[in-house]
DNA sequence: TAGTAACCGAGACGGTACGTCACGTCTTATC
DNA sequence: GATAAGACGTGACGTACCGTCTCGGTTACTA
């Protein structure tokens, strides 16, 4: 998106390249400027020239690796589509680049740097799903609930499970976070 | 409970007040052993008698402190017991305290014993819900989806909220979770 | 005199005002490269295409400046001529251009071209100051003492009392510096 | 002398050795705190945790190696005791390990604290001359010059020969300075 | 008048040293 | 037996200069 807002040099992609690869193998504790510098075959002084601190260069890897993209998924229904959308955070959380991404985003404590990035990730996030809920609209086929709400419920609900209570995720747990949030909420006996 | 795991000496108590403090106030980068032992008025070395590292500090901090805990609400409906667990989670994310501590165990990358202990505190979560939803059976209101889901979708919208859209939580929020995880996801026209 | 030897740009006065300055404000060690190049509204680089290197700038700029220089007195007496020289080394070191010179050109320990630029300006030094003592000569007022000595004797005296004991310098000192070699040598007794 | 003023740790000693050596072979620029590191095979911050800044660990090095140090002669006689004094200037000057001591303290331009030790290591020097002067006037043949300024004069023509000249000292040089300073101003003709 | 050389600014870089902070370990008192 | 006190090696922080390089743009002379 317009708005990196990072000046970068001609070693910009190589020590982007190291960054990304030493948040996800060592996490983001890991992620020494030092370290990034030796990986990425570039002094120190380097880094420091472009990104005054280890948050900016945080930030700016994050934004280049585009680590967090998700694809607006367009399946013919609205469960289908939020279906797909909930795999595609699946994918992402399970495959080994973004976990540590988000786990350091949801991490920050101190750093406001980090902060504005997490919101500007996730909070601006609902623009990319609002196609899908149009979609759904035209169909006929949307829910009471507010939207947002319902994409918080379903996202919420896999992050969650990885983040905090770190467990494997069951092979259908998209659809059956998605159906329980579409369907079975009915209750027992209001037949299915 | 049993199984801090930490034998803890008589300083112990100015040690926690001190790291629960720090955690609270300066988040988990903030957390040094030397400022825990500045601001305890207590010898750096006394913490290392007591904990080996830092993580172990945070772990038996965050248990003593029970800075996660959660008291199972008895409302009379599934649905009051439900939106008075999420008004907890809420509350606590909301207040000072806990807001850092869940966001220590969440970035957590390469400190295992963080690792363990966020799966401690919220994988065998479900057994202090257990009672709710037993006695929602016994009600008969039991809805169709899986019990464990049912409180992660709440949880987890709530906690990604908080934690990754770093956005303020509107009032009803609690309420709101609920029912659209219990009724809303009924279609239009199937009547409320 | 010939041999500056470093031929200098358009914006050399620039550079050397600016070097001067420096060397003058904020001693030796103030007088960085970089330093010298914002005093002076020049790019780094230009300053390192005319001098190799700082010893050289700082050599430049001292020989440039004059900062050392006196002029030969001529005043009918060996005497008075001793005293005017030694008020000018004075004058010199009392002022605030001429320290910090000195004690760089005094202070080089391994700049083989602050060295050498110090035996240039002190060694052959001896050669302004030989009218002084030929026009004595020629009066019949030459003591027997090796004037090269003897000059060494005064200005040491004035030198060593500003670099070394980094003490005031009393207002008669030069008078009673040279009357000290000239006269007061005598024992007591021997009459003046 | 009481009064160092240095809290010292088991180390010291291995410091100041690498220190005194570094200052000898490399002059004051060639001794940064790291190369004194290596070569006392002692880590960087254990410099600093017992000397804040280079010139405190200079002045500390410079106390301890007593690189200065004179013994006061007693010849018999003035002249004796002045040509020993200078004798021993020279010595000093001449040798390895003072000279690069004696540049960095002349050098010294923005450092309060190696003003200041320049200044207790010579401005203080005279007490230690006194004696010499008290026995020559106990024999009755004390000049009528004043005794620090006769000090003065022939040290100072020492060390302004090696400081500023740079040029080899002759081997009588102590002698016919001695001798310049109490005889030589005498006019020709007057006899010797 | 066109071309060429001298000069300069700008930007980027690898490198060394600075002085600081926190880590985790060890030894030696002291209560 | 628990603690304080002190010293240490280690690694990383973020900064300042160093000296080098490349590139592109002005002047200003000169052919």
């Amino acid at each position: 998106m317009a708005g990196i807002g990072t000046a970068s040099g001609p070693r910009a992609a190589a020590i982007f390249d190291a960054a990304r690869e030493l948040l996800a193998e060592r996490g983001h504790d890991g992620l020494t400027i030092e370290a990034v510098a030796r990986a990425a075959g570039v002094n120190k002084t380097t880094i420091y020239r472009w990104w005054p601190s280890k948050p900016a260069l945080v930030r700016a890897t994050v934004l280049h690796a585009r680590a967090l993209d998700i694809s607006v998924p367009d399946t013919g229904s609205l469960r289908g589509d939020l279906v797909a959308l909930v795999e595609q955070v699946t994918g992402l959380l399970t495959g080994p680049h973004a976990e540590p991404v988000v786990r350091a985003l949801a991490g920050a404590s101190g750093q406001p740097e980090l902060a504005e990035l997490t919101r500007e990730l996730f909070a601006g996030g609902f623009a990319r799903e609002q196609p899908v809920f149009e979609r759904a609209r035209a169909r006929g086929e949307l829910p009471a609930t507010d939207p947002q709400l319902l994409v918080d419920l379903v996202a919420g609900a896999v992050r969650v499970r990885v983040l905090l209570r770190r467990q494997p995720l069951p092979d259908r747990f998209a659809a059956d976070v998605v159906d329980a949030v579409l369907h079975s909420a009915r209750y027992p006996g209001e037949g299915e």
